[in-house]
DNA sequence: CCTTGAACCTATAGTTACTGTAGCTCTTAT
DNA sequence: ATAAGAGCTACAGTAACTATAGGTTCAAGG
């Protein structure tokens, strides 16, 4: 169990980026480590846990805002567990209805891409499905629920 | 057939905000169009036409930039549709492992929320999935591709 | 004709969640 | 001793808007 660990080597094991890192310090996401004599980060493991914590409820599409809420909430393990269950069935919400926008917009897609096969722009479905209201009245139209966009998983 | 509308005119007609009309001439996605005496935006409805396309292809996740290169397309309705098509296929890829994605997420959140009734938070579910690399090896990880957000359909 | 209030104008800042760059300093290996 | 690579700060940029401030124009009512 490696303590001491760099920035870079939490990063790593966090499965983030060192510029995140110091992100998530700045808005207070995670608490500012000790510093070496040449002024540089030194964690320790339950750096790493909280940093995977983060990404994996980034991943789960929960905001920061929500994230902070789980951290002040698991900061506190005597409080009841509702609250946590709150956020997390609020984002079962946001999930499914993502979901279902999805495939209401892979239907759409899925019919651009039929009718379009070879031909001119000019008879392209494609350009017509989208620039013609009345030929996508599908769900598609209340897609697009205002939730986090998602992290990029890298 | 309304010719001569204002910019909330058009805005509401297509469905998007005023501001966001102003923003999509500043960036070049639809041109400036002429004004009155008094330097007021007037339409015509090609305009509505425009922004209801972009309206469309934003819900269906197109970002931007596709969307350029679909209105530069349609500028040129004598060339092939291949690429469109091609678009429109990419898009489709991307809305398929979004789906993939966030059904899985909601398999882990349901889980989730499953284990988490009532009780205190040091033993919630919650808490501990988020916190434990281990305890969600679903394919959660390799959400969140590098899509565009959605846009707020407001 | 004058006034009121809504809608318009520009310019700028803020949002979310980062990512990238410039120009340094520090650590580590040879 | 030196050079590569990682770290540091501070700031700019990204997408796609949204909101605000402070001013102008327009349409309707008195």
């Amino acid at each position: 169990m490696s303590r001491d660990l760099t920035i870079g080597r939490v990063a790593e094991a966090a499965g983030c980026k060192v510029q995140t890192v110091r992100y998530y310090e700045q808005i207070g996401l995670i608490p500012a480590p000790p510093r070496t004599s040449g002024n540089q980060r030194v964690y320790d493991e339950t750096a790493v846990h909280r940093l995977t914590f983060i990404r994996h409820a980034r991943e789960l599409g929960f905001p920061l805002q929500a994230i902070r809420d789980l951290i002040s909430l698991s900061d506190h393990p005597d409080q009841s567990c509702a609250a946590a269950d709150g956020i997390a069935k609020a984002q079962l919400g946001e999930v499914n209805r993502r979901i279902q926008s999805l495939i209401a917009l892979r239907h759409e897609l899925e019919h651009m891409i039929e009718q379009c096969k070879g031909g001119k722009i000019k008879d392209c479905r494609v350009i017509e499905v989208l620039s013609d209201h009345t030929l996508c009245e599908t769900d598609a139209h209340d897609a697009a629920a205002p939730m986090a966009q998602p992290p990029s998983a890298g």
